[in-house]
RNA sequence: GUAGAUGUAGCUCAGCCGGUUAGAGCAUCGGUUUGUGGUACCGAGGGUCGUGGGUUCGAGCCCCAUCAUUUACCCCA
């Protein structure tokens, strides 16, 4: 006998575990809605040149790729062999799995380009599916809830994102979160400033240490990567740029006086506070940090990361803006934003901190128990007509002992039972039994319906 | 890719210095109660101690290997 078991980073999910996940997405859906977001789904797997070289050299080598159908090694010889795994990939696999929602979802734009109507807003919850080690909070296959918006550089879109953000983490009773806001010129900016030009990621992957392990090492990992004295002691006072946007935007102005992206990126960001503010959310929970990096290569103006104070878990939430995702598709000048909730995150910290209102009222509320063949028909039409009136109703598929099909009441908890015995059938009057109080009524159909109604 | 931790009943875990027949709680099933759950009491089933080798008179425990799980780093939602 084999041992059943699941691919590691996967889960099952439980009923009680789907109510709580399908509350979640319906109360994202409702915000993604109410925002002017429209629900579309792209398949689980695409062509793997649509998604290679979108999301840097980490990201393309956590990419699932699918082996070619039939004997997917059979135009492969012996010396392709020798020149490695990279090499013979495209040879032997032509799709793969999605491994985010806005690559596929920039792939239909171009598709659909005569279709659309733009500004497009769309919304999509899919599985994406990522080759990663799992650990707390990470998983290979997991949901995300994007929207996203093409065919505008409106900074409005970048305002609103922060604004649905406060509103989805409001509705779901999540209150000590930050937005942590960035734009990839003013990185660009940074880098141009001190002489290193198109070395930004270098630079944020070590400035994102800060906090951890110091200056000097910062320094230290700064020289590896060739960085001179110079260099690092003009990146100095960008190390210690804190406090409100306010505060940091006039010294970063003159430090960034002579790269003229990183002016824009600061002018972009000034005004998405702007934005905000004016919407009516002076007091929102966002914060400049510059460096906030994301791997993502396909950012090119703001971008966003969220996460939840005092909850040991990685970001939440993650977008950005992109001007050029469209056009390796062959459509320029669509710039996109959006962001992505990732929502088995969000589940965790919820469940951690105890948000999740009761989800009781979507289950069975009422379970029918019959004592032998005979009653068991007689209830049928009862069933039937209760759930007209829409009340959830079971009735127990056989006519076991009433102990057993009481604890399987008790076990799903299901807050009444209605007993048919011979008596019951033959007056109409039935055994009504509130399963929570454990009191017991004689009823007829309509005061069991009536009952039943009003406890919900 | 790097580093650590953990694998004992369906689940969570005890198991002393290496010593006789490997335990508990929960869960499951049965009974006390053949027309009444959740509480209580009684009982039952359930184990190749991850796998393979080694040391030893003797291994769940020590050593080696291997697989699996998990945490942290990197990166990310």
């Amino acid at each position: 006998m084999e041992k059943p078991s699941l691919p590691k980073g996967t889960r099952d999910f439980g009923p009680s575990q789907m109510l709580k996940r399908q509350y979640l997405l319906q109360t994202i859906r409702t915000i993604f809605t109410r925002y002017g977001f429209l629900p579309i789904e792209t398949p689980a797997m695409e062509n793997l040149n649509v998604l290679t070289g979108k999301y840097g050299d980490e990201g393309d080598q956590l990419i699932y790729k699918i082996l070619n159908s039939g004997d997917f090694i059979k135009d492969i010889n012996e010396e392709q062999l020798l020149e490695g795994s990279k090499k013979i990939l495209p040879k032997i696999s032509k799709k793969a799995l999605r491994y985010d929602l806005t690559v596929p979802f920039a792939r239909h734009v171009v598709m659909n380009r005569n279709e659309i109507t733009f500004p497009f807003k769309r919304y999509q919850m899919q599985p994406v599916w990522r080759a990663d080690r799992p650990q707390k909070g990470r998983y290979c296959e997991f949901m995300q809830c994007d929207a996203d918006v093409v065919g505008t550089d409106s900074l409005l879109c970048e305002a609103e994102i922060v604004l649905m953000i406060h509103e989805a983490f409001a509705a779901l009773g999540i209150t000590d979160f930050i937005v942590k806001i960035n734009n990839r010129k003013i990185l660009t900016g940074i880098a141009d400033a001190i002489g290193k030009v198109g070395c930004e990621t270098d630079l944020c992957v070590a400035i994102d240490k800060l906090d951890k392990i110091g200056q000097d090492a910062v320094l230290a990992e700064l020289r590896t990567k060739d960085f001179t004295e110079l260099q690092l002691t003009t990146l100095l006072p960008i190390f210690n740029l804190k406090g409100t946007h306010t505060d940091i935007f006039p010294t970063l102005r003159t430090l960034l006086k002579d790269s003229s992206t990183g002016l824009k990126g600061i002018e972009e960001l000034e005004r998405v506070y702007e934005l905000i503010e004016k919407s009516g959310l002076p007091n929102a929970f966002v914060e400049t940090d510059l460096t906030l990096a994301r791997g993502l290569s396909y950012y090119t103006g703001a971008i966003f990361e969220v996460k939840i104070l005092n909850v040991q878990m990685g970001s939440v939430c993650g977008g950005g803006r992109y001007d050029n995702l469209t056009g390796v598709f062959g459509l320029p000048n669509v710039s996109g934003v959006g962001i992505s909730f990732g929502i088995d995150r969000i589940y965790d910290v919820m469940n951690e901190l105890n948000l999740f209102p009761s989800q009781d009222s979507n289950a069975t509320k009422l379970l029918i128990c019959a004592f032998d063949a005979l009653t068991f028909e007689h209830a049928l039409p009862l069933v039937t007509k209760l759930r007209a009136k829409g009340i959830n109703t079971e009735l127990y598929p056989e006519p076991l002992k009433i102990k057993k099909q009481l604890s399987y009441a008790d076990d799903k908890k299901i807050p009444f039972a209605l007993l048919i015995g011979e008596d019951e059938m033959k007056s109409n009057i039935y055994s009504l039994k509130n399963m929570i109080t454990g009191e017991q009524f004689n009823v007829n159909l309509d005061d069991t319906i009536q009952k039943v109604l009003a406890h919900a």
